[in-house]
RNA sequence: GCCCCCAUAGCUUAAUGGAUAAAGCAACUGCCUUCUAAGCAGUUGAUCCAGGUUCGAUUCCUGGUGGGGGUACCA
């Protein structure tokens, strides 16, 4: 039984006494000096709510509890929970048998599609697509571990001056001219040039423009792609902005906006009137000019999110695009959708320090750094760790020099190697003739260092919860680096093998594996190795 | 001007409105003849200011102060 049955089953027992307040029950981890493996507030909104007594609201939850081998105590207003053994031994037993105990009947029917990265198509990726990837593709894992349909989808801006700009800065690469007035200036594109083909010769002559944008972005694509894939992410589908325009979707949604009454017409464009509390200004849809803007076409692409069907609708950005919320929203409800179904997750931008430079990430500064880079220098797994760790809220700086180092002060390999130190006496015990197979705990006596052990344990599924709800992967990497702090300090004091006590052993092995899957399961969330041996 | 985010220990951060605010780094003191010392045990150390709501506020609201970002007929 997870922390979620439970916590539904205790629900489902008080309405028995409290059928009009029930729903108020919770359970809440409670603070470090309180030895309970749970605990409520329930009894003191109950009583403020409906003017009786803390003490009688107790009274009936301890008898209803009680049924279900449950104890309790009264500590000043919240109720402290105290479980029987069976409980965590049939959380554990059920974790090691099941390969997803996460999934929630009721998320089944939630379609998400999440949207990330989506870097420009003119350059390689870099840092800020590095925390999008790990924020957008660890959120993905965590919904689809608790039962969600999740769809990852990458968005191709391939349309557009900037492209054209592209194909003109390849051209010049590769006639050895000076680079366009707002040109790409990386070198990228001069090893893109020495890939292209002979026929090349012939594209120059005739400037076909077309033709080197189609061949960077070819490339760029390929490069971005394998990038992604050395991150340990793959998309579900990569959306083209020109299949946009190919299919009309652009001009019928312009039409649509037309229809609804929605475009107003002033100075030679077109404007989208604002919908009512969601923005205070107008924004163009086609300017004077007659090109669309950025703007309604990405208006059009979350217009076939609606139409695919996706009832969730989520959207990672930068800080820098904040301002583009409110109209996106305004824009979908003037099309007649549920703006509400919409959801930006905003991170905010990163600095990056190395020795005790901050450098702060730019294109105008030219501090570059690329993704590959990042991953040469530092590693997958060190990335995915650091950009993880935080609230997307929080402004990062991502210490180079940290990430780098193979020590403890990386909290990356605190993690890592209580995985790969437990994977070690698990080995060790096999070696001895233990059948480490075997999951039994029903001969062995609870100590309290067992029991801060599966209160851990069991407190892994609310972590991924929490990460849903304030969709940020941060909170399990907190509970990680904690599980990981209460098995160092469990190790010290436990010994597993004991060639004398095969029953404590068996049990402490059986401990041991269900904190080795947590361990792994959270870190495969995050996309992030669990390596056996460190 | 208007909009968004942030402010917690010397530094980087954590804390579904809950109990004695939690980690890592840095500093200091101990622990390897038993399962991995990339480890453990311990010491020092913090909620920007002023109001408000609440049984209870680091958390919510208002007003300050300080930092970052945005505010295109760019994408």
């Amino acid at each position: 039984m997870t922390l979620s049955e439970l916590e539904s089953l205790m629900r489902k027992t008080i309405s028995k006494n409290f059928p009009e307040d029930a729903h108020l029950f919770s359970i809440t981890e409670p603070p470090s000096h309180i030895k309970a493996d749970a605990s409520t507030n329930f009894a003191i909104i109950v009583a403020k709510k409906n003017g009786i007594k803390i003490a009688d609201v107790y009274k009936k939850i301890s008898d209803n509890l009680d049924t279900l081998g449950i104890s309790t105590e009264l500590a000043g207003g919240f109720i402290n929970i105290y479980f029987g053994k069976n409980i965590y031994a049939n959380y554990i037993s059920g974790i090691l048998s099941s390969s997803s105990p996460f999934i929630k009947n009721e998320n089944t029917d939630k379609k998400v599609i999440i949207e990330f990265v989506s870097a420009n198509p003119t350059g390689p990726l870099h840092l800020a697509s590095a925390i999008s990837a790990s924020l957008g593709d660890s959120i993905s894992s965590i919904m689809k571990e608790l039962g969600y349909t999740v769809f990852k989808e990458y968005y191709v801006n391939d349309a557009g001056n900037q492209v054209e700009m592209l194909g003109r800065s390849l051209l010049s690469r590769y006639t050895n001219t000076p680079l366009p007035e707002d040109g790409y200036h990386g070198e990228y594109l001069i090893e893109i040039a020495k890939k292209l083909p002979d026929v090349a010769a012939e594209w120059a002559k005739n400037n076909d423009i077309k033709k080197f944008s189609d061949f960077a972005l070819k490339e760029i694509l390929e490069q971005q792609k394998k990038d992604l894939e050395d991150f340990g992410l793959t998309f579900d589908n990569w959306f083209f902005e020109s299949e946009l325009h190919k299919k009309g979707i652009s001009d019928e949604t312009l039409k649509l906006l037309e229809d609804r009454g929605a475009v107003e017409y002033r100075d030679g464009a077109k404007w989208l009137k604002s919908a009512d509390n969601l923005i205070d200004k107008e924004n163009v849809l086609v300017k004077s000019n007659g090109l669309k803007t950025y703007f309604l076409n990405d208006l059009a692409y979350h217009r076939t999110k609606y139409e695919r069907g996706f009832n969730w609708i989520i959207d990672i950005w930068g800080a820098d695009h904040h301002g583009h919320i409110s109209r996106m929203k305004s824009g979908v409800k003037m099309l007649g959708f549920d703006e509400t179904k919409f959801t930006v997750i905003l991170h905010q931008l990163i600095s990056i320090k190395r020795g005790s430079e901050i450098l702060k990430m730019s294109k105008r500064s030219g501090t570059f750094y690329t993704l590959r880079e990042m991953m040469e220098e530092t590693s997958k797994d060190a990335i995915r760790f650091f950009f993880t760790m935080r609230s997307p809220d929080t402004h990062i700086i991502f210490d180079i020099d940290l990430a780098k180092k193979q020590t403890s002060e990386n909290p990356l390999y605190y993690v890592q190697y209580a995985h790969s130190r437990i994977n070690s006496v698990i080995e060790n015990a096999k070696a001895k003739g233990f059948d480490t197979d075997i999951s039994e705990l029903s001969k062995y006596e609870l100590s309290d260092d067992d029991r801060i052990i599966f209160k851990k344990l069991f407190w892994f599924e609310k972590s991924l919860n929490q990460c849903v709800k304030d969709l940020s992967p941060h909170h399990l990497t907190t509970y990680l680096i904690e599980l990981a702090k209460e098995f160092h300090s469990y190790y010290e004091r436990n010994r597993v093998i004991d060639e004398t006590n095969p029953d404590t052993t068996l049990a402490r092995i059986t401990i041991l594996k269900a904190i080795k899957f947590t361990i792994k399961k959270g870190l495969d969330l995050l996309g992030v190795s669990a390596p056996e041996r460190m």
